[in-house]
DNA sequence: ATTTTTTCCGTGTTCGTTCACGAAATTAAA
DNA sequence: TTTAATTTCGTGAACGAACACGGAAAAAAT
């Protein structure tokens, strides 16, 4: 237990008293310039590391992390694990006086980002985790957060044009990547693929984008005599077949598809219905989507931890701001897949 | 930050003082019966939790864990993974005074587990964590705990017959099945595939066989036309070659192979060097395995995050041990899939 | 030279627990 | 009844850090 050094050792190595030392390592002055630099590099020379539980326990301070994230819906219950994730580590954090308040935006709306942002600055939290779902509106916050100085990381994606301290989220490219390399796995040679986006502002959901670059990628690479066409709807399944109409393509020549985002039982509906059974692969584990794939309807579901990025995101900024350490900027959560034959022993821990 | 009741708020409401209520909450006697139950009456009532950070910082106790894991080699170097979340996890726990000792014992020598559990057990360790490698000598290890009641935790595999708190594993026969459907998509119908094992106690290895019963678990259910051919080698990829040759068996005409653990580079390069390409899938992430994969040589690796669950093991036996939680028993790790194309973002978080 | 201000630094209390020490209170022995 | 032994409990000092308070020394003002 002995051997990690202390204040007192610091204070005693310098001949000076413990709040000397105290008021250098928290740089509230009252220190002479002479004083101030003998004992910065005894404890740089003794690299010391402070008692967190002693601190903690000393310290009334409270610490706010805000969070903005999608409000999970009965529809899209995907937020919910995040949700789960976040809250279990501010949990454990509790007790070193993390507190936190969480906003929560419409994920059709862009507005509705915006308005829950702005109460979230109000708040002036001690550090944020953004999902930032709306590109060009997270793009503004994180503006507004580097003006504040408070430091922020990012969830589910990330956004190249800003500062965060980190983010936590899948590959989305390499998730493409990967469903495109299922695909061609699984079906025949020459086939008709069908890529479909499902969101009502594409252009402002980079990590869509993304997924498809990644699966356009593999068979740009690849060569191969597969034929892939893209397709973007907004709400209904139906749409695809309208669509597929317009372009006067019959729906059983589809042999495979994949959607860029948990609405793939969309899709998946919209082929049961017609009786048609090419492979699907889509996103993430929510309930519409569990059924289909235990239904055989859809063929892989490429998952990402979500509980556990929640979970990793809080302990992250907890590690920057109360232990001082470096962390990482980059931390890729697996691309999980998840079939028919594996999905019951899918328990994050 | 309040609210948390403290002992001094159990001692005022029992009318006794904060050393009486502390001796009850240690169990430690020389309380008469009387005061006992009220005050426990009353903790139960306020549902009292200790404040660890307070708990640790008073307390000199230390906390010892042993560990018991294969030896990392340099022809096998899985387990410096989980020895680095081990690391890890006792580094942030150190402060509450968690200490570790560890043993190693050789993976293809049943006699040096036996030899290595006895140090451990001389070394009465407050909790282990154990790779039960060997099947026999892990059930009488775990015989020798149960006596002493030193708890015990699982990782990389389970044993039924013994009482572990918990464990923390792939599921093995589901990470097979998974393999096995990986084959079907990947191979023409009616194909030859392979199922290898390479181990120097096969029997004694419980998991591998495990991962065979899923494998070919999936070929029963789904009644398809492959024809599965069970290869046991215990050393050089060449045995596959002449086991092939005793059957009367054309190494072209494999077109799916699993190995069941890591050392599927054996066999990968026994089939490069014929210059004969089935789709080959294995397990974990080691050198030579991830050379081959990115060659193409080998196409899936399945992979359970070893790093996580060395560390999430000891968290768990701190859980147990120093929170008094109850904790999960079974904890399984994601079924991994690494491809050629995704093994670049792969980091364990 | 004396007073006032400013700079610099030490002391002491607190956080919630642990635990050694020893003082009452109770019971047993004389 | 007195003394000794035992049971039962309270007190106070750590643990390492945070921070309020105020004192001494140096600098500035009178």
């Amino acid at each position: 237990m002995r051997k990690n050094i202390r204040i007192k050792d610091i204070a005693l190595k310098a001949g000076v008293s413990i709040g000397t030392v105290d008021r250098v390592l928290h740089k509230r002055g009252e220190v002479s310039e002479d004083t101030k630099q003998k004992i910065q590099q005894i404890i740089d020379e003794l690299d010391y590391k402070p008692n967190l539980l002693a601190s903690s326990l000393a310290s009334k301070k409270i610490i706010v992390f805000a969070t903005l994230m999608p409000k999970a819906s009965n529809q899209d219950t995907y937020w919910s694990k995040p949700q789960l994730g976040i809250e279990k580590a501010v949990n454990q954090l509790k007790a070193y006086g993390v507190r936190i308040q969480q906003f929560f935006f419409d994920m059709d709306d862009s507005m509705s980002f915006s308005a829950q942002a702005g109460k979230l600055l109000d708040a002036n939290p001690d550090a944020v985790l953004i999902a930032p779902w709306a590109k060009r509106e997270a793009i503004r916050l994180s503006g507004k957060l580097d003006e504040k100085s408070i430091p922020y990381i990012y969830i589910d994606a990330t956004l190249e044009e800003t500062n965060p301290i980190g983010f936590v989220a899948q590959s989305p490219s390499d998730s493409g990547y990967l469903a495109a390399k299922l695909i061609d796995w699984g079906v025949k040679e020459s086939s008709l693929i069908l890529l479909i986006h499902v969101a009502k502002e594409l252009d402002n959901a980079s990590h869509l984008i993304q997924r498809e670059g990644g699966f356009m990628r593999y068979f740009e690479e690849k060569k191969n005599s597969h034929k892939i066409l893209k397709i973007e709807i907004s709400e209904g399944g139906e749409e695809i077949i309208s669509q597929l109409q317009k372009l006067g393509i019959d729906p059983c020549e589809v042999s495979g598809l994949f959607v860029t985002n948990s609405k793939v039982h969309l899709a998946a509906d919209c082929f049961k219905s017609l009786c048609v059974t090419p492979k699907i692969i889509g996103y993430d584990l929510i309930p519409q989507n569990i059924k289909l794939l235990k239904e055989g309807k859809i063929d892989f579901l490429i998952c990402q931890k979500p509980e556990l990025q929640g979970f990793h995101a809080i302990h992250l900024l907890f590690d920057f701001l109360v232990k001082k350490d470096t962390i990482k900027k980059e931390n890729f959560t697996s691309i999980d897949l998840i079939t028919k034959e594996n999905i019951d022993f899918y328990n994050s821990i």
